[in-house]
DNA sequence: CAACGATACTTACCTTTAGTAAGTACGTAC
DNA sequence: GTACGTACTTACTAAAGGTAAGTATCGTTG
């Protein structure tokens, strides 16, 4: 691979403006364009168990095996990762108690509550709607068929 | 594996009450819960690709290359596969011109406009509030540089 | 009093998914 | 007539995700 920066290259999106420093023009992120750091936000937060961290924690500080419990299915290694990601991005806060065992609770930031009640906007919308949503499916399932 | 059904197995999440049917139990999905057919849905939506392709139907029809040009970054190939698997939840329209060269058209249904509404809402926290994300990441690094 | 399970992780290994590059069929522009 | 644009699909490779086991220490249970 060409060594290009260590930090994503500034040459992308709209033209070649100018070399602006990268910061400068990235202040306002810009999902559509490649190289924004706001896109690894993104994978971040909408990450398979990112949501539904954020959700849990919602409100409430629970400690990693009440997360484990209540998010059906996640294995500890994603948990413990993808918490660590949210916690680079300063949006779960980590309080370790030094006992043994081990006792840690993690909540969320101001920043990661405002993050939460977006994602918990198209996790409910998805709870609510899915009678409707496993409808479409069936329907488009059936007109896949029919077209042979 | 144990075999145990085709469908996404019965038992799971808040202890065993009867065998209700699978759709019954989750009319109302339960993204907590392991196996519910919401969490699929979940994905689709929230995949790296998918909230950008929900974001730039919002309101407009575009073509294919529209697309692959607008959402930078993004290879063909997973381009048209989270365009299938959107359209399998029915929440992207494919029109396709029956010409040569090819003419296809994505826009969206009622429900993807709907699920692209609660997804613009992430997208655009994000992209407001990416100064204070930075900001607060290069907090936590600090701390974390602290700490020795 | 010695296994057993719980705590919060990490590590090695394997499988699944995503990304890269090229191919396809045909038409238009240069 | 060579190159490019259209909307894909397919093979290959790189990265991500999932599984299972290990760690150190304590409380409970038999």
């Amino acid at each position: 691979m060409a060594a290009v920066s260590d930090k994503k290259s500034v040459s992308d999106s709209s033209t070649v403006e100018d070399n602006a420093s990268f910061t400068e023009r990235f202040r306002r992120g810009d999902l559509f364009s490649d190289k924004c750091p706001s896109r690894d936000v993104l994978k971040h937060i909408t990450s398979r168990w990112g949501v539904l961290i954020l959700v849990a924690l919602q409100g409430n500080t629970l400690r990693f095996s009440d997360l484990r419990r209540k998010i059906k299915g996640v294995s500890e290694k994603m948990l413990a990762q993808t918490l660590q990601s949210l916690e680079s991005d300063g949006f779960v806060l980590r309080h370790s108690y030094p006992v043994v065992p081990p006792h840690v609770e993690y909540s969320l930031s101001t920043l990661g509550e405002e993050a939460a009640e977006q994602v918990a906007g198209i996790a409910n919308w998805i709870e609510e709607k899915m009678p409707q949503i496993s409808e479409a499916q069936r329907l488009v399932a059936e007109k896949r068929a029919a077209e042979e």
